[in-house]
Parts: structure tokens; C-alpha cells; sequence
RNA sequence: GGCGACGUAGCCAAGCGGUAAGGCAGGGGUCUGCAAAACCCCCAUCGCCGGUUCAAAUCCGGCCGUCGCCUCCA
């Protein structure tokens, strides 16, 4: 078996051959960065950050860019509003997303072009569809023409004409066609704007994406990808002005992403239905995130509710048990060779998963098997050689989903300063129970429970966590 | 109105022609001074109605319901 991928642009599952053998160039539409970011977008960036993972892992050199969209109508509103530059303003805010990726534990992109500095290649772009008879200036705009190109809409299924129909485009009289779309913005007072060979203005929010992606990775990506509502209009038109730029096609395999519903509606800035990343990652660990969107497939929405978060919390506990020390000194043995065993087979079913349009459902639940397995080991007396390797599989497996497996932070908060405190209670508590004076113990361990620290007895002696609020 | 996706146990969710993965919750047991954790066991015939097939959750048709796109959007 190898890697499959299903590609929007076809609507079928094929088979994934690289342009080069052994390298993958992907292309990953990036936010609009205006205002903070939500965990929707964060489910986009984790899910194609796991494909790249686990392309990684597969053995192909990834190149990875993804883009900021730092020059757009949004952000002009938004830095009027709050009198600040608009381009500060963008700044800001792509600056912050990028804390956020790195809290989420998303590899970073090889690179992260910005609209603001490709102003060359995008007006030469232009220029270059208006010699060829794809763009015609109007009033300072330039507007792709959409009739020119003849098989516009095969991203999207969308036929012209049907697109017409019963459509809530605001029809503007001047355009040759209702589906023609700017390329470039001619200036309004107040605007930033650049200079170009049509005017002082700004690009058009499709071309910039084009532009960078044969700027950066050239004529034709292996992976182009983005969340589903990004098929209409933004990479229909992104196929339609690279395509007619280059002559060739543009992407191999389009991804899209579901979304991520929240009470049943799509989470967006527009609807208002939100949770920040930085909401939630108070609450959450970045692990909580990535295991419920990989507990779902990535092209089918999210369920996003109090409970579907805490069923993610506890699985991911239930995960991290497979990481606790061995107990035994059993290095061979029937029950060791059982855990070897375990381990091939559970690597063989993720992979298999995993090729299969990454199923990272199916690789979880390979996941929860090694678990099972290890834990089964260690109360069977397993440790050594095999017991290690077994774990450190599960490292490596969980890596590849950008699962760290820490321990919650607030315990590692406590380390500075209830620690001390916290132990003196656990070692009063053992004398206590030395002297098997019961009630006492018991009296203890409730009331460090009703302060959020929760003790278990192990063979190996006590141990204790704090539960997040 | 057009294009598309989806409906699997209390919840989340794989499977996509050969007789239902996994997790959470729940029940029983082992261990434990008692717990907790861990381990073992139990817990669904797949929205509804027809059809194709030796065989369907999986294919086809109809119906009901949910969601996305068609306007900025990951």
C-alpha cells in the first residue's frame, strides 16, 4: 500500500506520485490576519500540518509554504476603526498567529509570504493575463475575464451560467461578465496602495495567492490546500488565472478541510460563534485540540462541544498511561514477545490508516492499541528492551500526529510552588497510613482532592496530579 | 433556486459489497485497607421506504433530516 489522497479537484481518491520523486511541494492558504485568530483556523493549520508530518515521515523532503494575507478590505476597515496603519495592524496579528502555531505544536512553514511584499510579481501577473487577453482594465481595476477561460468552474462543479442563476453577487453593470473578478483594485482615497503599470492600487484577493505560489514553488505544487469554503470563489479562481498565466495545471491534488462547528454552525468571524486559540489553550492543552480533530476525518466537520473536548481530555489521558515507567523485570519472556508483537502490528495499522487519505481516526485507534498493549505489558511484569521500544513507538506514532503526550501543565506548575507543600502532605499521609490509621489518610487524600490535587496509590509508591480548573 | 457533503450505540467516530475499529460515558470483575489508575469482560445491525445481489451500513432510486458553498471566511 501507498499513500492516497483525495483530490477535490477530481472528486476521487488516487494514488499520490510527487512531480519529483521523493518531494512534496505544498501551498497552503493562509488567514486574513485582522483580528485573533479562532480554532477553526487552528484545525486547518493542524490538519495539513499532519499531512506534512506525515509526509515527512513517509521520507519525502517537504516544501512548505503558507501565506499571510496582509493587504485586504478587512484590515483597511479594521485599522480605521482603531486608527492604527493598516499594515501594523496585520503585522500585529500574523506575529500572534505565529505564537499560536508554535503553542499548537504546527512545524513551521519553510516560508510565509506576505501580500505586501510580492507586489512585483503580482502586477507582473496582471500584465502578463492582460497580454494574453484574460484581464481588461476598467476604471482604474482590472478584472479577470472569466468567459475566456473555458473551463472555468471545474473546482467547484459551478457551470457560468448556472452560477448566475439565483446567485446574490452584487451585479456591477460595468463588467463585461457577473463572474469577472478584480485582479487589481484601483486606489480610493486613504487606502494604502502601490504603483503599478494600471495604477496606484491594490491587488484583488485571488491573484495573490497564485502569484506567490509560482513565485515560491513554481508552476505547478504537488499540494494545494485549505479549508472547504475556500473552493468558491478564491481556488476556482486561483486555478483559473494560474492555468491561463502558465498553460499548465496548477496544482496536482487539491485538499480542503471541513469545518469546525460550533452548536451546529460553522465557527466564523462573520457568524460570531467562536473560540479563540488563545481562549481555548487556557482551558485546553494543544494535545486536547489535535486529538479531537484527528479523532474525526478532515474532510468531514467537527463537532466542537464542552463534551466532545472533555471526551478528548480523558482519551488523551488514557493515551499518556501508556508512557508511565515499568514496574516489572520481566525482559523476556511470553508476555514481553506479545508486546513486540503488538508494537509491529500497530505500526502496520497506522500506516495503513494513514495511507489511506489520512485516516487519522483509524491511526488513533492503532494508537489506543499499543496503548492497551503496553499497559497489559507492564502489569504483566514486561520491562527492558521491549517495554522501551514499545513506548517509544508510541512517541513516535503520536509524533507523527503532533501529539506531545505531556503532562498537563498545571502540573508542572505546581513544581515551583505548592510542590514542597503538596509532598509534606503525601509523606504525612503515608505515615498515616504505616500506622493504618485509615480515616486520617483518607481525610488527607479528600481534602487535597477538593483542592484539585488528585493522589493515587502506585506499586511504585504515591503519586500526584493537579486537574486544570 | 444551483452545486456539494453528511445521517453508524447516551456522546464523538472509523468502516464504503462478505456479515459493525477505536475513544468517552455506563455495567460487572481482578487488584487495593478503601479509593484512583491499570488489567479482564459486557454494551449498536448502521435515518426511513423500496430495489440490485448468494451476500448491503457499504451499490441504485425515493423520502425525511442536518450541514457547507453560491458574499469576506480555515
Amino acid at each position: 500500500m501507498a499513500l492516497r489522497i483525495y483530490n477535490t479537484l477530481t472528486r476521487q481518491t488516487e494514488a499520490f506520485v510527487p512531480h519529483q520523486p521523493g518531494q512534496v511541494t505544498m501551498y497552503i492558504c493562509g488567514p486574513t490576519v485582522y483580528a485573533d485568530a479562532h480554532i477553526g483556523h487552528a484545525m486547518a493549520a493542524i490538519i495539513f500540518d499532519t499531512v506534512r508530518r506525515y509526509l515527512v515521515y513517509q521520507g519525502y523532503a517537504v516544501h512548505f509554504v503558507t501565506n499571510f494575507t496582509d493587504v485586504d478590505d478587512k484590515i483597511i476597515r479594521r485599522a480605521r476603526e482603531q486608527g492604527r496603519d493598516p499594515l501594523e495592524l496585520a503585522n500585529h496579528y500574523a506575529s500572534e498567529y505565529l505564537r499560536h502555531l508554535r503553542e499548537l505544536n504546527v512545524l513551521p512553514a519553510d516560508l510565509y509570504p506576505r501580500v505586501s511584499q510580492e507586489m512585483a510579481w503580482i502586477t507582473a501577473m496582471i500584465l502578463g493575463l492582460e497580454e494574453k487577453g484574460y484581464a481588461y482594465r476598467l476604471d482604474g481595476d482590472v478584472y479577470f475575464r472569466v468567459t475566456r477561460d473555458e473551463d472555468y468552474g471545474k473546482l467547484s462543479g459551478r457551470r457560468l451560467q448556472e452560477a448566475l442563476a439565483g446567485t446574490r453577487i452584487e451585479e456591477d453593470a460595468r463588467k463585461e461578465h457577473p463572474g469577472d473578478f478584480a485582479l487589481w483594485k484601483g486606489a480610493k482615497p486613504g487606502e494604502p496602495a502601490w504603483e503599478s503599470p494600471f495604477g496606484a492600487g491594490r491587488p484583488g484577493w485571488h491573484i495573490e495567492c497564485s502569484a506567490m505560489c509560482l513565485h515560491h514553488l513554481g508552476e505547478a505544487v504537488d499540494i494545494h490546500g485549505g479549508g472547504n469554503d475556500l473552493i468558491f470563489p478564491h481556488h476556482e479562481n486561483e486555478i483559473a488565472q494560474s492555468e491561463s498565466y502558465t498553460g499548465k495545471a496548477f496544482a496536482r491534488y487539491w485538499m480542503h478541510n471541513g469545518m469546525l462547528q460550533l452548536a451546529g454552525e460553522k465557527m466564523s468571524k462573520s457568524l460570531g460563534n467562536l473560540v479563540t486559540i488563545d481562549q481555548f489553550l487556557r482551558e485546553h492543552s494543544a494535545d486536547a485540540l489535535r486529538l479531537l480533530i484527528a479523532t474525526g476525518h478532515y474532510r468531514k466537520p467537527v463537532v466542537y462541544t464542552a463534551e466532545t473536548v472533555e471526551s478528548a481530555e480523558r482519551s488523551l489521558a488514557r493515551l499518556r498511561s501508556g508512557l508511565r515507567p515499568a514496574q516489572g523485570r520481566e525482559s523476556t519472556g511470553e508476555a514481553a514477545e506479545k508486546l513486540r508483537l503488538a508494537v509491529e502490528e500497530v505500526r502496520a495499522g497506522f500506516i495503513e490508516a494513514m495511507d489511506d487519505d489520512f485516516n487519522t481516526a483509524g491511526a488513533i485507534a492503532a494508537l489506543f492499541e499499543l496503548v492497551r498493549a503496553i499497559n497489559s505489558g507492564r502489569a504483566g511484569g514486561v520491562s527492558g528492551p521491549f517495554f522501551q521500544a514499545a513506548q517509544q513507538t508510541l512517541r513516535e506514532l503520536a509524533g507523527v500526529l503532533g501529539l506531545q503526550l505531556a503532562e498537563p501543565a498545571a502540573e508542572a506548575a505546581a513544581e515551583v510552588a505548592a510542590r514542597p507543600f503538596i509532598d509534606l502532605l503525601v509523606n504525612v499521609r503515608g505515615d498515616l497510613r504505616q500506622a493504618r490509621q485509615w480515616a486520617l489518610a483518607d481525610k488527607v487524600r479528600d481534602s487535597l482532592k477538593a483542592l484539585g490535587v488528585t493522589l493515587e496509590d502506585t506499586p511504585a509508591g504515591p503519586r500526584w496530579k493537579i486537574e486544570a480548573e
